[in-house]
DNA sequence: GCCGTTTTCGGCCCGACTGTTTTCAGTCG
């Protein structure tokens, strides 16, 4: 049994990230950006850093070399790192806060502190106020004004948000600008188009004969508070409601490199570029360029960029530089699940016990969006809160749903089922009498978070022990932005599914999206298939299904490894007792 | 500090916008 408290992947990989941040702002070269590479992998990597530590095998992570690799020891052992408090010591103090501010930079940071004390944003802005900035070196009236806003927005603003906030926000702005004459192509880009569960801004990418127009408009739409910078190419507003948008406008001729430019990520595209490199070309926003003779090789769509590097284009959703462009290259690109190959819900809430609407009319709600089915998964007795169904009304639900099939076409069927819960020993708050007669049973943890990591493994495998049960739900119990998963053994968790026949889920619910895209991914290889569930509490929430797959896509799952593209036929099958 | 379809050494992505400059540095994405 371990006594020391274990560091996790995600600590270790923010120690690295701080290192990066700190080398950065002393100016060292190269090095930011191979610790950085090193904590994206280590966060990533499905299995416990620790473990990989005691085996020895730390270098055989990308990115992580021997230097690297006995800073990880260190941190694993000691659960912190010598060189990052040195590094500390030798910045002005308070330098790493200062920069996070939007237009402070390692330089500036490094003056502020200087020159006048700063140590944090509070004696920024008091330094500010007192007009005292605007007579350092490379510092003027404009710089103070700016730093003060800029204090007061980042205030405001949540750092992120959720895909499934923004999303919606993003698509209206996109429709406006589409219902201008002067403007042509019109996609989203960045993070959003590529889908990942927290947004920091809104990127767009129009084509236009005359951005000024377009600019114009888009500076002056309703909900823009403030507009950061404005050019012919590039402007930036703020909305109202804290959310920064950022449009670029092109050429028609540019559109694809400019696509694939603005989508990222980063890293995928650093990647991207070195190919270019290798072959004598240059990759940028205006296409791709023999750099001997100067010859235009693509840009005018993304497809032809990826063409022209030897690369099968590649799904936004897979841009991170996680394996896909090895992938690419070799055509071995899974075919990702459709966003609209779903035919079924199998995590539904009705008013039986903490939903909004009746059985018929999420029933109702699940036909306009072409379901075949959808799963009723109220939650069981033990979870009060939110009312959850005794036996014998959970049998009076069952009747119900009975009833409203035969009284259907049979075009649509709806499935009996229960988000039971999993107990603190591991079994679930309902009989098996009353489980074996369900078609659908979901079992998730909803409290005792802190037990330790082999309490909470060992209870969700002991759930899992259940015949009856078809479904983790929400597996690793997190809340975006608000509450960390629970410490579980993934790995073991999905090799019992895998063995056993559970389906792990895709909760679709924008603040969970749970399993994640990396931990999705992980359990696909261990061999597990998925149930995709909007965790609906009121028809309009079905349409989170399209978070689901997104996150599904991310995880480089096709339909074929989730168990609700099937027919119901085969669903039933896929199904245990 | 990492890494190899030019490689175990010599590279490491690229351009727009702002503000303070008067030819460019800093910052961002």
């Amino acid at each position: 049994m371990e006594t020391l408290s274990r560091v996790t992947n995600i600590e270790v990989a923010a120690i690295l990230y701080e290192v990066a941040d700190l080398l950065e702002i002393k100016g060292v070269r190269f090095k930011p950006q191979a610790y950085r590479r090193a904590a994206q992998a280590i966060e990533t990597l499905p299995e416990d850093i620790g473990d990989i530590a005691r085996r020895g095998d730390l270098d055989d992570i990308p990115g992580v070399g021997k230097g690297i690799a006995g800073k990880v020891r260190e941190i694993v052992e000691t659960g912190s790192l010598g060189y990052l408090a040195t590094l500390c010591e030798e910045l002005p103090e308070g330098v790493q806060y200062l920069t996070r501010l939007p237009g402070i930079g390692p330089k500036k940071a490094i003056a502020l502190s200087r020159e006048l004390g700063v140590r944090t944003v509070d004696d920024l802005e008091a330094a500010a106020l007192a007009g005292r900035i605007r007579d350092l070196p490379g510092f003027a009236e404009k710089t103070e004004a700016n730093i003060l806003a800029s204090i007061q927005a980042s205030r405001a603003a949540q750092e992120r948000r959720l895909l499934g906030q923004i999303l919606p926000v993003a698509r209206d702005i996109e429709k406006r600008l589409r219902s201008l004459s002067s403007v042509g192509q019109v996609s989203l880009a960045g993070s959003i188009r590529r889908r990942k569960e927290t947004i920091g801004d809104v990127d767009i990418l129009a084509t236009s004969p005359d951005p000024k127009e377009v600019m114009e408009v888009f500076a002056t739409l309703p909900g823009v508070e403030r507009v950061l910078a404005r050019g012919t190419t590039k402007t930036s507003v703020v909305l109202a409601t804290g959310i920064q948008v950022d449009l670029r406008v092109v050429e028609d001729g540019h559109f694809g490199a400019a696509l694939q430019y603005f989508t990222g990520s980063k890293e995928h595209n650093i990647a991207m570029r070195k190919l270019a490199i290798a072959r004598n070309w240059r990759l940028n926003e205006y296409g791709l360029t023999d750099l001997a003779s100067g010859r235009t090789i693509a840009g005018e769509d993304e497809a032809g960029v990826y063409r022209a590097l030897g690369l099968a284009w590649i799904e936004p959703e897979l841009r991170e530089d996680r394996g896909e462009i090895e992938a690419a290259r070799a055509g071995t690109l899974p075919d990702l699940v459709g966003y609209d190959a779903v035919r079924g819900d199998l995590h539904v809430h009705t008013r039986w016990s903490e939903g909004a609407h009746s059985i018929e009319e999420m029933a109702e709600a699940a036909r306009a969006l072409d379901y075949e089915y959808i799963a009723i998964c109220d939650h069981a007795e033990s979870l009060h809160i939110a009312r959850g169904l005794s036996p014998e009304r959970l049998a009076d639900q069952v009747r119900e749903i009975e009833r409203i099939n035969r009284a259907a076409d049979g075009e649509f069927t709806l499935l009996s089922g229960t988000e039971c819960n999993i107990g603190m020993d591991g079994t679930v708050d309902l009989p098996d009498s009353i489980l074996a007669d369900l078609d659908v049973v979901v079992a998730s943890v909803h409290s005792g978070f802190k037990q330790t990591e082999e309490e909470l493994t060992e209870r969700v495998i002991t759930a899992m022990g259940n015949e009856h049960v078809d479904i983790i739900g929400h597996p690793t119990g997190r809340i975006l932005l608000a509450r960390e998963p629970y410490r579980i053994n993934l790995p073991a968790v999905f090799d019992a599914a895998a063995t056993l026949g559970v389906l792990m889920e895709i909760n679709a619910f924008p603040g969970r999206l749970d399993l994640s895209d990396v931990n999705a991914r992980s359990a696909r290889e261990a061999g597990v298939r998925f149930s995709l569930g909007s965790d609906a509490h009121n028809r309009e929430n079905l349409r989170f299904m399209e978070f689901g797959v997104a996150t599904a896509r991310r995880g480089w799952l096709s339909a074929g490894d989730i168990a609700n593209t099937r027919p119901l036929s085969e669903l039933r099958r896929l199904l245990r007792s």
